[in-house]
DNA sequence: TGCGATTAAATCGTATGCGATACATATAGC
DNA sequence: GCTATATGTATCGCATACGATTTAATCGCA
């Protein structure tokens, strides 16, 4: 048996992914962000001062991604770096004045996706909880 | 107004799709492919000797992803790129016999993901048919 | 105390995605 | 028939993703 793509719900999830990024990507231009990057800071804006891998478990990232796309935030003046003094091995991100300025400057985004989706808010919450039972069977939870 | 990540319909499909892809990987990897180019394949599998732009239209991809994907797929023995006499700037692609081969090899695939999600057959149609709608909101359509 | 096991980041290699551009062929209008 | 435009691929540059490995620091336990 072999299902065509538009029977697919991989390839459903795979290209509603895609044109959500492509939504999102007009916004986050304007603030100078990629959207891992936005994920990342959305995730600090919660919570400052997470160390690399507390921010991975969040976004789903491990080091090997999130350590380039970092140092990215970092050379933006978004972020600054700096290693434990308790433990070494881990590094702290901390948001610099820019970073928490862009949490303004984002400030709409969400409206403004809610308005492409076509869907109500309740509509589009029913969804999301949907998805991530989805996604937490996936990953066998 | 800023959301948390478990908020955000956005992330819900970003790491549902991650998620998804990790489920799919030791399946693929037993056939040698990568996610995109199992789609590439599938709409194949459905419709054999595809110009790179309806392929591209069925998987939302362009020839700027497309392009180096089929070479690796043509370098594995999996299709045929050449161009077309009638117009020399399309390119077709064409499956060889490996490439039929590998859609019975990948047959189990899609009773496999239906286990791992832990949800009805009915359950997951619905939930496709609406992050399909969504889709094709985002896109504008 | 000392040393193997564990943990946290970083590094490396490969494969996407995608905006921007380049290139070749085909088409349209004169 | 000739040229301006449009179309279909390919190329380039940058930023993810992620498996595998490396490095450094900490922990566990005899």
């Amino acid at each position: 048996m072999t299902l065509a793509l538009p029977d697919m719900i991989c390839f459903a999830l795979y290209s509603a992914t895609h044109a959500m990024q492509h939504v999102y990507k007009p916004l986050l231009d304007d603030l100078g962000l990629t959207y891992p990057q936005y994920l990342v800071l959305t995730a600090l804006w919660e919570q400052d001062k997470q160390t690399v891998g507390a921010l991975g478990r969040q976004v789903q990232l491990d080091s090997n991604t999130l350590t380039p796309l970092l140092k990215r935030l970092e050379e933006r003046g978004v972020v600054t770096r700096t290693r434990d003094d308790r433990d070494e091995r881990q590094v702290n991100i901390t948001l610099t004045d820019a970073g928490r300025a862009l949490q303004g400057r984002a400030a709409h985004i969400p409206a403004c996706v809610l308005e492409k989706s076509g869907l109500s808010l309740e509509d589009l919450t029913r969804l999301r909880d949907q998805i991530t039972t989805l996604r937490d069977h996936l990953r066998g939870a």
